[in-house]
DNA sequence: CTGCCATTTTACCGGC
DNA sequence: GCCGGTAAAATGGCAG
């Protein structure tokens, strides 16, 4: 009854939002550790721009392989063509 | 070299992509029109964070508005939040 | 072999580099306690969105929150929208 | 002096709104046009999700051989090294 | 109806 | 300090 309103507590709402509060005041925590890390490296010389299109590319490096190679196999399985020897025949 | 396995016909394959790909670039066109709209009305001086707003309580139907907005209210209430200018306790 | 040009060291770089990418990672899963959070508090009834708006107006400066919110208003009022309910017309 | 709020002209802000609202419902069109051209293809036997990788393969795939060589470029540049035998010697 | 993916919006960062 | 572009967050739409 107290705290509560329209049928909603207000204890366990304020229990959620304040959970994600710190949640998302930790990720800020990270952010700044990551600013001061390039901080750190752009005072030994390294260019910040170019390390954060490292980073970039590094993330999505290891997908580019795989992905030319699915467009081939995407290409041949809307063309309706086995993408492999090893097909399922029938179920 | 035939352009067609399985029955399945690449050119028709083709298109079909080939259509649907020239009407993704309109959208982009237009997309970028509208960023030009936004752009002019701020070189004007309007706030174009509330012309979104404006805009989409624009495509709304009043009646969820309302609701949207009584439910905030509701949750601040739970809160404790201040939610009109007559709630604040006797000084 | 010798991970060294110009007097620039590959292994600085790697390192910096590799804190960053550590750093990152630990903020995606913060990202995703946040999601797991909202989840939660979805399946107990509440509303992510208005949750959503709740945790903006709690972050904001209440003052830029009733400068912003008026200045909704002076564009619905431009406009001719409804902002209140007292300003429809006589029946 | 009419149709002016707190300064802001409604007038100038209608235009803007409207024109931005034009080129939504334009998209809008488009966007039920490329379903349509989906649901053309799914009749004639084609797979909706499948042409959806494609397309979205097709979208990004010019990019990828340019993001590979840049990788490397971009770690020789991070290291000072030149990344090709005509650079600039001295300015 | 729920989760997933695309789009859209917001916030951030570096350069001028 | 503004402005542009770039990455993150949030919203909405679609398939299963």
């Amino acid at each position: 009854m107290m705290n509560e309103f329209a049928g909603i507590s207000g204890d366990r709402l304020r229990s959620f939002v304040e959970r994600i509060e710190k949640l998302e005041s930790e990720k800020i925590t990270l952010t700044e550790d990551i600013k001061e890390v390039f901080s750190e490296a752009k005072g030994t010389g390294f260019d910040v721009k170019i390390m954060r299109e490292i980073i970039k590319l590094r993330k999505m490096d290891p997908n580019d392989a795989a992905e030319q190679a699915e467009l081939i196999n995407v290409y041949k399985r809307a063309l309706g063509m086995q993408t492999d020897m090893f097909s399922q025949a029938a179920e």
